[in-house]
DNA sequence: GCTAGATTTGACCAACTGGTCAAACTCACG
DNA sequence: CGTGAGTTTGACCAGTTGGTCAAATCTAGC
């Protein structure tokens, strides 16, 4: 009787179409924005009709939330992992490593993100004031403490976690300039060394 | 008998009411994005009515298209005006710095050339890869230059400007992100520092 | 203060948008 | 099969949007 598909566990057809959605979703919303999306764009990329889409979610807003959150996790992965225990260097490195594989490997992603900050982030405020700022306060606690110990130059740790964040999600954000001013040549090939160059000569104690 | 301002040389009234169109329009796009914004809410941002608007612009993407031409020019002054006959690592910090201060003045101009080429640049594509393209090649060149002759260390001379570019632009284009995670501090308190740190030692010789 | 041109506006329109709904269709399962 | 729940859809709605237009108002220069 209800108009959603209910909190049971998910059929066959609710799992393939809810992906399906999400998945159509995450590349309308992170090429045209929040406003710039229209459910029916969102619903057509999916292969569905647009009561279909709402059927399975109650608003286009209901999407893109489900859709962000569902991908936070994921982003914050990378830094997550940088292992207090580990070599400072080589943490740091890997970590600018990973970033820059997500940017390659998924674009849409960042620029989901890109879109969503860039306008003040309107609907992701909260996570970032939570989730992520406990997660940064932790981590720069750590690069303090890297730095402390002589391990790693001293600089100031959110710059630098900024910094790597703004080199490496460029490369996805500005894909198009990127291209355009390389031509030819994949701006993958040399962003790896010069990333790993760049950090080694701004930290190496 | 015409529906828009003459060509002849603009009266009073339209000087005042085209600049307030366009510093209104910046507010908004630079927000909203470009289907994120509204005729009315540029309209009401100047003080101007919707017709009265469309009296002065004929359209939302004339608004647009005359802002951001307007503006690109600017935008990639500081560029321009790096000196091929300076001394190079002042030449680039000081770069840098002009950079870093534009996005500190100039957030709303940062964050709409982000919006639109995070988008694809729908609208910006064929400045991007005449002027930018060309303006790119020559001061590469310039970079390049100075790494033959060991003025400055040898890295891959586009991957060095977009690290200038994305560096600086990060904190006018992800400011609400940068001050969640910074509290208090003002980030351009310390970011002149970083990055003039960061960029001494990458291309100290 | 008259007048021609410049400026402003309320009323309006067609297209689009997010969302609803009842009716129709499909599927899993006994 | 049959049947009830799960799924899909065409038709529809109200609000918003970019844009038009004729009429009204204002302004500068004579």
């Amino acid at each position: 009787m209800r108009d959603m598909p209910q909190d049971r566990r998910p059929t066959r057809i609710q799992k393939k179409n809810r992906a399906a959605i999400l998945e159509a979703a995450l590349d309308v919303f992170s090429t045209h924005g929040f406003r710039g999306s229209t459910v029916d764009q969102i619903a057509g990329a999916a292969g569905l009709s647009k009561p279909n889409l709402l059927y399975y979610f109650p608003s286009k807003e209901a999407i893109f939330t489900a859709l962000l959150s569902g991908l936070l996790d994921t982003w914050l992965d990378p830094l997550r992992s940088l292992n207090p225990d580990g070599d400072p260097m080589e943490e740091i490195l890997s970590y600018v490593k990973r970033k820059l594989q997500m940017s390659r490997d998924f674009p849409r992603e960042s620029r989901l993100f890109a879109n969503e900050i860039v306008q003040g982030a309107p609907r992701m405020f909260d996570a970032l004031s939570t989730d992520l700022k406990a997660l940064v306060d932790e981590k720069t606690k750590v690069l303090e403490g890297w730095m402390d110990t002589g391990q790693i130059k001293r600089t100031h740790p959110h710059h630098l976690l900024f910094s790597i964040w703004s080199l490496t999600q460029h490369y996805a954000d500005f894909d198009v300039q990127v291209r355009v001013l390389m031509g030819e040549e994949d701006p993958f090939d040399a962003a790896p060394e010069f990333l790993e160059t760049l950090y080694r000569r701004l930290l190496k104690p």
